[in-house]
DNA sequence: TAGCGATTGTTACATGTCATAACCCACCCG
DNA sequence: CGGGTGGGTTATGACATGTAACAATCGCTA
């Protein structure tokens, strides 16, 4: 047997151990405002002494490690949970619903969104091709989801930048092979840059630069910027809420 | 002027050992390529011990406060020396330059950018309304200015994106009246959005999750990127460079 | 030029962290 | 019931911040 199918008494305390050492890093990163996790904080909510943790984790890399995967995880379930609660034939919904989930994630765990997408944390070296690198590939496919089937269903319009350069369209079809015949390059830059536009407000945001704007105009502010990504991106208005576009005049 | 003309000898001595500290510190974040500065650490570099620092810094906290002060001016000069090198009337061009500059900055000072723009150091609580706030208004401002010389001298086209919410007016208003009657709200919210399409790629790019995009096609996205936002905003075509843009064709 | 005083930098220390080592104890299974 | 496994403890070492007390130095002035 190589997988036992029902995990002993011992290995099932062990994994609650090693959940609640995650929930309590979580809970005190939140409460301290920062990715700055001590050991012996952790150790005292969950009523043990720090050295006791080692039997778990070898070291904060190795939590931190999980920490990361988790929130990868967490981001691509909230963007994809928010993205199947539209219909799938409406693309620009979709893509309201999917960046809307991207920011408030954000807003709501800013310390595990600087964790996966900021700076890494001081003295915190990734392990190379590690699960880390497999979660973030997972979580972003969730933002790409939307791109792959609006384009398959030919729902998808032309970008409005069009010119993709020729090391663009050969870096798509290398790192990329599965998009193919399915994305056309245009499209796929169009993503990116509407995932960079969506991450720069949301950065932005979540790291204190926008409280100049007051609330409402901020939620006003994204939703004519994740309007004005997906029209250069080729993305369809939401079925329910047309685009204020044109040349010619605004909706209200 | 209130201020001594000549600072006596032991003032120039002082003012010289506080640079040498904030270089040293810069140096070492270089080097170890974290924000995390140990005191320690620049005493030895320096030649000294630990305590003798307090002399000059109460603590961490006030060192770190110079470095981000330091860091805004240097990102808003580099922006603005890239600026000024366009002529003043050819505003594509003037975008292409500011943004590739503060592109340039964050690639070539990463924690520097982080430090600014990300998630505040674990610890640090920035003044309130202190010299980082007024640093980061001035950086912002070199930023904004290209946007309200075209606009003043009619040359900033109509943004993509025409609708303003009341609030977003209303905030515009309040928090920079200086640029009323002089950028209209629909294009002091294109310049907020082209700044955060800007921030997002740089952010992306610096911390390195465009990595697995090799460095001309990254150059290619770039430069795609904020043709985008160029169009988005209103900003018209630089004079050498045209935008690869229309609904006919793309140029070369 | 001798010496005073502010400034600078030192060593010593209190506190708190990460991480290891050595030890103890409880559970579980044969 | 006895031993092995693994969870948890105290003790310890190395190192960080920041304070306190002390020593050396520099610049000025009598």
């Amino acid at each position: 047997m190589t997988t036992a199918p029902v995990p002993t008494r011992r290995e099932r305390a062990r994994a609650a151990t090693i959940s609640e050492i995650q929930q309590t890093a979580l809970q005190l990163m939140r409460q301290q405002s920062t990715t700055d996790i001590r050991f012996t904080d952790i150790a005292r909510v969950m009523g043990m002494t720090a050295p006791g943790l080692y039997r778990y984790y070898a070291d904060r890399d190795h939590l931190l490690t999980d920490l990361i995967t988790d929130a990868y995880g967490q981001l691509g379930a909230a963007v994809a949970a928010a993205r199947e609660q539209v219909p799938a034939d409406d693309i620009g919904g979709r893509w309201l619903a999917t960046a809307t989930a991207y920011r408030e994630w954000a807003r709501s765990e800013p310390q595990r969104f600087a964790l996966i997408l900021g700076m890494p944390v001081p003295g915190y070296t990734a392990p190379d091709e590690g699960p880390t690198t497999e979660a973030a590939k997972a979580a972003m496919g969730e933002l790409a989801e939307l791109f792959v089937r609006a384009s398959t269903n030919g729902r998808l319009g032309k970008p409005l930048i069009r010119d993709v350069s020729p090391e663009m369209v050969a870096c798509a079809r290398d790192k990329h092979p599965e998009l193919d015949d399915v994305v056309p390059p245009e499209s796929f830059q169009a993503m990116l840059q509407a995932w960079a536009s969506l991450h720069g407000f949301t950065s932005l945001e979540t790291y204190g630069h926008l409280d100049w704007i007051c609330q409402e105009a901020r939620d006003a502010l994204f939703r004519s910027h994740m309007e004005m990504a997906a029209k250069a991106a080729g993305i369809p208005a939401p079925v329910d809420q047309p685009w204020s576009w044109g040349p010619g005049g605004a909706s209200g």
